[in-house]
DNA sequence: GTCTATAGCAGGATAGAC
DNA sequence: GTCTATCCTGCTATAGAC
């Protein structure tokens, strides 16, 4: 039981690395030597073990990004699973703090989310499979939950609407950390991340926190 | 009159045609010949007008997307300007609808906030004057605007967070064009940008389009 | 200001020894 | 499975004619 496998250990190390560097940059601005200098291991291994550059981009999206997408998910319903009906801000909240406070580390987390946002805004390079197989589950998931709320005149597309909204809310304080933090004066700490669930569950469900003055436009 | 003027008309094809792609792939993955060939115009050309690729991209943000985020700056304005004493919805529905049917067409458009999200994810290259002569002074603008709508009870940081939580909303049903036209089984034609605009008003306002049943977590 | 030609280099990928 | 050495393509950047 002592003996050290390096068989596949040095995959790992570059799927690790790879990772980082493709969140952190993006594809075409790292370059395999970086990779592999990163993963303490030779050039050619990223060829011997993935095939080409490309393929190592994919395979870090089967093997990282979706598992803790799931990971993140089932936070999600683990908590939701803790009260015994729950209520729209249980959900919400949930959902934030599944994302804001899971089951995965800082760095992960905004490498996770720097990841998503890139895949967001590629064209092309077709990793369409985190769509398909696990973000438009989860958004099925959220409408099922969601119905038992839906005011009687709310249609189908207007909820859709407010589904992506709170995905939007959440995402947007996750990668745009470094201009919230500027404009905040504040780091991304245990306290600040609190006080973000926080808003973001108040401002889904209330909007502005401000006193309403008539309408007008 | 007749006399065409060739001198900087290669330059200002080579930033339009350097802005399309660059908002469309990124820095790193668009090529100097892929530029200039879109350009019509020769390789050397962007080494001799600008230097070098990267200042070529600081010389889009200041060229195209800091005059053309002025201009939408101003239509926010404009609007606001034509309502006697601007409501918090009115103030909202001005902003949401500057950046959705502002001044520019609809490919500008979209490479306007691509190009904004892919500086917000970037690390390190530096377009910060992005940030310090256009974002911060027009979200300063905001806070003063919003100042007369704070409930007492509301402190300076909560309303930050407010004013972000609006820009998040503005901002990632711009960028995220592509999944959320996959999700909702729609284009982004005019019909569909007003009901994003009544959405965005809507839930900022007043958050969730639900029935609220009680509270939890 | 625009072009051709090319220097000079960094990148992805591979062959083949161990 | 890991390494060294190397190929070759495609890139940025420049030199110099027009």
């Amino acid at each position: 039981m002592n003996i050290i496998n390096n068989c596949t250990d040095s995959k790992e190390r570059i799927l690790d690395k790879a990772e980082a560097l493709f969140a952190e940059k993006g594809f075409h601005a790292v370059t395999v030597r970086e990779i592999t200098r990163a993963a303490r291991c030779n050039l050619a291994a990223v060829n011997y073990h993935f095939g080409n550059k490309q393929n190592l981009y994919v395979e870090v999206f089967k093997s990282r990004w979706m598992p803790r997408a799931t990971r993140i998910q089932e936070c999600f319903r683990h908590a939701l699973s803790k009260q015994d009906r729950p209520s729209l801000a249980g959900i919400v909240h949930a959902f934030a703090e599944a994302f804001f406070k899971g089951p995965v580390s800082d760095d992960e987390q905004l490498r996770h989310s720097r990841l998503m946002i890139r895949e967001t805004t590629r064209t092309g390079l077709g990793t369409d499979m985190v769509v398909d197989e696990v973000i438009r589950p989860f958004f099925e998931e959220l409408l099922a939950l969601l119905k038992p709320y839906w005011s009687e005149k709310a249609e189908r597309e207007g909820v859709i609407l407010d589904i992506i909204s709170i995905f939007a809310m959440v995402l947007y304080f996750n990668f745009a950390r470094v201009p919230v933090m500027r404009l905040m004066g504040k780091d991304y700490d245990e306290a600040f991340k609190d006080r973000l669930v926080e808003h973001i569950v108040r401002f889904c469900l209330s909007g502005l926190n401000m006193e309403r003055k008539g309408r007008a436009s």
